[in-house]
Parts: C-alpha cells; structure tokens; sequence
DNA sequence: TTACATTGCGTCACATTGACACAATGAAAT
DNA sequence: ATTTCATTGTGTCAATGTGACGCAATGTAA
C-alpha cells in the first residue's frame, strides 16, 4: 500500500469497512527450535503490534483474516483458527492512536473511526517460517519474527491476545496438525520433539516421544538423513497426510 | 420488554447498539436423562431462533452475552463460553426479517439498521434444568426446553450455531465443569453417565465409568441414597468444589 | 585414533483400559 | 408373602499404554 493508499484507507475505511470490527493475527512459525511470532514495529512509537486489519462490507471475516495473512506474509492457503473475540469496551486507547498519527503527520477528527470501540476477532495461524516474507503495514515501520519467549511490549491488549493463543495452541495440539504446518516437509524426530517441547513449554522423554508419535502411524520415515550435522545424523521424516488427517478427524487424544 | 419498549428497541437500535455485532447464545439444559437446549418459537413464522441480542455501545462483550442470559433464564451466574464468530456476509436473510415483521404490522424502511448484515458471536451456556425460567423475546411467542436430538427448524444459520456448540462442548468435556453446570447439586452415577453418554453421543460402559469418574477425586458420595425409584435406589454424589476445580486446572484429559 | 554428544532401539515395572462376572437391592408382579 | 427382574455396587483379568531407564551405534571434532 502506497502513501496516497493510506490516505485513501484513513478517510475512505467508514465507508468501505464493517463498523465495530477488527482482526488481529497471532502468526506461528517455527525457526532455530524456537516458536516465533511475527509481529510489526509500530511507527512513531516504541511498542509493537500484532498484524491486524478491517473486514470489508461485504467480506466473509475469515476470508478478511486470510487477506490480513497474505498481506503479512505472502503466503495463500495458510492454516488459521479463530480462536477468540476480544470485546471489552476499553481495550482500544483512542489517544493512543491519536498520538501515534499526529507524530506521522496526520492529524484525524476526534469522532474519527479509527478512534472508535473496536472489538476484535482473534486468529491464529501457523506457517511454515521459511516461505514467509514479512511485511509491515502502514501503521509499522518493519515486520520481524520475534521469539514467543521474548517478546517486546505490544500495544493495547496485544499481550493478552497473544498469550490466548498461546494456551489454545497447547489445547489443539493434539488435535489439530500443527506440527504439520509448523515444519518443513521433511523434518527430523529431535525437531518435532523440540516443537512440542516449546509448545507444551515442558521437556519429554526423547524415547518414550518417539514410541508415542510414531504409534499414531502418521509419520513416514525416510531413506535419507540429514546431512552437515555434527553427531549421529538423524532419520528424516515427512507426515502421511492421509492419515494424519484421519488419526486428527478420530481425534489423537484420550478421554472417553 | 413492553410493546412499547419493542418500539423504542426498533427505533433506536442504532443509536445504542453496536453496529454490525450481534450474540447467539446455545443455552443447554439437562432433564430426563436428556440434554436440552433453550429455544424461541418466533412470531408469525415457522421456525424457531436462538437466544440473542445485541450489544449496547459501552458495554462488554461478555456482559452483553450475560444480559441475554438472565433475560431468558432468570438467571444471573452463568457458566458461559464464547465458542465461534459467525462472520459470512450472506449468513442472515433481510428479507426473513422484513416479512415477519410486516405481519406483525411493523413496517421498516428497507435501510433499516435490523436489516444491515451482523457478525455474530456464539455463546454457549451450562444452566441447571429446574431453575431456569424461559422467557420469550420481543420477536418470539414463546421460549422453550428442546431435545437436542429432536430439534425444529431453525431461522438463518442458527441450526450451524448450535452444532457447532455442541461440538465444542463434547471437545470441552474433560476440561470444564460440565457436569457440574449442567446436573443438581445431588445426583446419581447414572444421571452423571447419562450426561457424558448423550454429549458425547456413544455408550459407555456402566462399570468402567465409574471407575474413571471416581479416580478423579472430584466426587463425594453422600451416605443418602435416591428415594422414589423403582429397583435399587443408587448413591447420591456431589461435587467436591475444591477438588474438581483443582482438577480441571490441572487438565483432566491425557495428552502429554 | 579417540572422545563424546547425539541418535536408534529396547527393557521393565507399573498404571490404565476394556470386557465381563456376580451378588445385592427393592419396587412391581404374582 | 413370595417371586421376579431391572438396576446398582463391587471386583477380576487380560491387554494395552506409560514413565523411567540402559546401551550400542554413529559420526564430527579433538
């Protein structure tokens, strides 16, 4: 989006968006056995934010969420859960905006829109970390994954979003393939360990993991093994996607 | 709600509510070894509608969710859980608004704000059978209990809504006080049984059960024993508070 | 050539689960 | 009063799953 894009999103955004409604993505990827964020450095101010946007008018939300997605990171046909709706009437700080527009040059009404109660859908999505080209928006000055386990100060209510999507990643662990939209295609055991590790933020038996994954019959192991690593070289695996959506349909956990 | 306050309601609408956001809410119930939900027969039509509303301009989402609530039920503190957003454009009819409405006798401009498309936000609630009063809407003629598994035509996409509620509490099972929203304070494993059965919609081994319900320790058997049944009277139980919050904190389902 | 961190494979005790047996209870039928 | 029988309380047993380890194989780095 181009300078003269912006002006015509600020003046023109009453007209084309929903009122009321906003969109904040909590973006997943996996890099360096690290789970990462991808977050945007707000211009003109110290915080950061969630990658966010509007729905239009007539705009199915989730199709606005892929949209939101795609602008962040490139990517289409992204793996995205709606996992909570952010409503309390005071969780926008109008002056905030205000204050962050004004250092930028812009100078609104005070019954502007983007001054308005917004109450926000949350998502969260899991990409693969390297097909990802991170964007910023026009609110931000640069796009970067940031580690889940250091995260700088968000704006607003950012924080709380983020650490929501946190705990219902955990719960769809095991239901959800989250290891297979995290990973690259071809991964090794330690990694997949080293992920749910991060997730569950709790160390697993190396062996006893192994056992567990590999009797839900949804990895293949390959022929060939990793290569320029220092020590015995791990197997590599890729998911049997076939049956890891059927083992995810029956649902892997326990219970009843 | 008097006729009068409907009118208010129809005309002010816009003025105190949130635009474009609406709440339904899948309010289940338990009674006669069968799960409930609370419905409303609309006027002047065929199909029934969920319990809903809308969300005044500084009021908290949830709040507004709780309003609904005590206003079919009667009842204040009530387990509630935000499930889904129900975002697709075309997923409310105007024109099946209009028409009911036209028989009733109230005629609104085609640009009226209760024909403008709504994002709505799903709610699901656990109430106790006997102590709920159901109340109809300005726009229903009567509220009423409905087994889940006999269920009328429901208006727009609310027959979606409430499957997908009922999804989300068969996920929620192990880990929300289900049983203890939904049962009295007194009752037997078999009602207990019962309850798991018909949510999670299979048959449980009567022994087994028991054995798995009562090894989480959230369970108190009372020295009392159900009267007035036929063939053996069986134990009355409670829920130990303490234990079983303790527990679901904890997770009570398997997993990692 | 050796050291050593890491990987692959296996063992064992114990807990949990699924399937089922049997006696006790007490209202309803005779 | 006695019998019937659906239902409840308790327990058994084999199969399976889980947690805590041992040990040899691998291959880079010392």
């Amino acid at each position: 989006m181009a300078r003269k894009d912006f002006k015509d999103f600020i003046i023109e955004g009453a007209e084309v968006y929903l009122p009321s409604l906003s969109i904040d993505c909590v973006i997943f990827g996996f890099h360096d056995n690290q789970l990462k964020v991808l977050l945007l450095k707000m211009k003109k101010a110290t915080q950061w934010s969630l990658p966010g946007g509007f729905i239009f008018k007539n705009e199915d939300v989730d199709e606005a969420a892929k949209r939101v997605l795609k602008e962040r990171t490139g990517l289409s046909q992204i793996f995205l859960h709606q996992f909570n709706v952010f409503g309390q009437p005071r969780r926008s700080d109008s002056n905030f905006h205000r204050r962050v527009l004004k250092k930028d040059g812009i100078e609104l009404k005070d019954d502007h829109w983007l001054f308005r109660r917004f109450v926000t859908i949350g998502y969260y999505a899991l990409v693969e970390y390297s097909f990802v080209n991170p964007t910023p928006d026009n609110f931000s000055e640069f796009c970067m994954w940031r580690d889940v386990n250091d995260l700088p100060e968000l704006m607003m209510d950012h924080r709380q979003i983020l650490d929501k999507a946190l705990q219902t990643l955990r719960q769809h662990l095991n239901a959800h393939p989250v290891g297979y939209n995290l990973l690259p295609v071809k991964f090794t055991m330690p990694q997949l360990q080293k992920l749910y590790e991060t997730i569950l933020n709790k160390n697993l038996d190396r062996r006893n993991f192994q056992r567990k994954i590999l009797s839900y019959g949804i990895l293949k192991r390959l022929k060939e093994v990793k290569k320029g690593v220092a020590h015995k070289a791990p197997y590599l695996y890729t998911f049997d996607v076939r049956s890891y959506e059927k083992a995810l349909n029956d649902g892997l956990q326990g219970g009843w």
